[in-house]
DNA sequence: ACCTGAACACCGTTCAAGT
DNA sequence: ACCTGAACACCGTTCAAGT
């Protein structure tokens, strides 16, 4: 490292940083999965001795929370306008892909990953879509939980295509929709 | 180990096998999560060295194939007679505590515990039951994959409760049956 | 047949320096 | 401030013996 201007991000391609190490990490799970992950090997590819990375993450763990993190940041996209139902079908389609991406190396964290600051925005934008739909607050983050629960272990389970995710969606949510029909759970307008 | 009657599994406290070693690294991952499980650490709790363990599993992945296959056939149960609403529902409850079971250890390992003969069985006895609703095979394969990733992403995230549940169990349900009584995916009685 | 040692090639991480 | 070395306490696993 030869230095760049004091008091500024180091330009030069051997400068390390949080995104730069979480770049090749990322490359690291897409090639050979989550376990393949070393701080050793991290640093190899970074042509870096492995103790530079510790500037930038606490620990592995932290480093590994980091990954999840940015996942579900890049996919998850906010709602659009329209039918309660098919908003909530694009947001946790969207969610899906996320949580199952990276060659299900992220389903090995996946009790980490929901606590995420992606998976609270989506979380936030699925009760709005509920609050609107009619549920009351108590009723819809019930069926919040219960639709992040399918949707998840879709993800999971892996073997499923967006089609069949669908499907099963479309009629979680016949189920909600005649239950709110029921009024028992609905809101006043 | 003094030895005792040949042709014969060894009696003695000392004597190995993969059932003790299961029993062990059970132990382990309830006390101290799945991570903590380690071929020199389940040696040193049996007294052994750990190239021993090598006699009863192939690797370490064997061993907690082995040990998450012994957790789902432990509490999976058979399916009960009666409306087939109420089978599905006592067959996926005690699913999900068995994926959900020894501190959620075994959820970084999901994608592996899908394809035990625990829960093969378990898919052929929904299966089953699906087709005694009336669901022709194909719909019925269809709705069995979407009520596991159901149960296994309730499993997975944790939180909830079994009431909760059963809540968005019989939501989903709902849907299912009302695609059924809408004849497009009925069998012919 | 079943278990012992020693050894090899890895880990994550602490600690003391270097510049 | 940022990176380097060396070192420590772990890993899973191979290999050659022991009894």
């Amino acid at each position: 490292m030869t230095g760049g201007a004091d008091k500024r991000e180091p330009a030069r391609p051997s400068g390390l940083s949080r995104e730069r190490i979480l770049e090749v990490a990322s490359a690291v799970v897409e090639a050979d999965g989550l376990e393949a992950v070393s701080m050793r090997r991290l640093a190899q590819a970074l042509d870096v001795w492995p103790m530079a990375l510790y500037r930038y993450f606490a620990d592995k763990d932290e480093l590994l929370d980091a990954l999840v993190a940015r996942a579900t940041d890049e996919v998850t996209r906010p709602a659009a306008r329209g039918p309660w139902r098919e908003r909530l079908a694009a947001l946790l389609g969207s969610a899906r892909e996320a949580l199952g991406g990276e060659g299900l190396g992220l389903g090995a964290r996946l009790p980490r990953a929901l606590v995420t600051p992606g998976v609270a925005r989506l979380a936030r934008d699925g009760l709005g879509i509920l609050a609107d739909a009619g549920f009351e607050p108590e009723a819809g983050a019930r069926a919040w939980r219960v639709l992040l629960s399918y949707t998840v272990g879709f993800a999971a389970v892996g073997g499923g295509e967006g089609e069949e995710f669908a499907y099963g969606l479309e009629r979680l949510l016949d189920g909600l929709e005649s239950e709110l029909r029921s009024e028992a759970v609905r809101s006043a307008p």
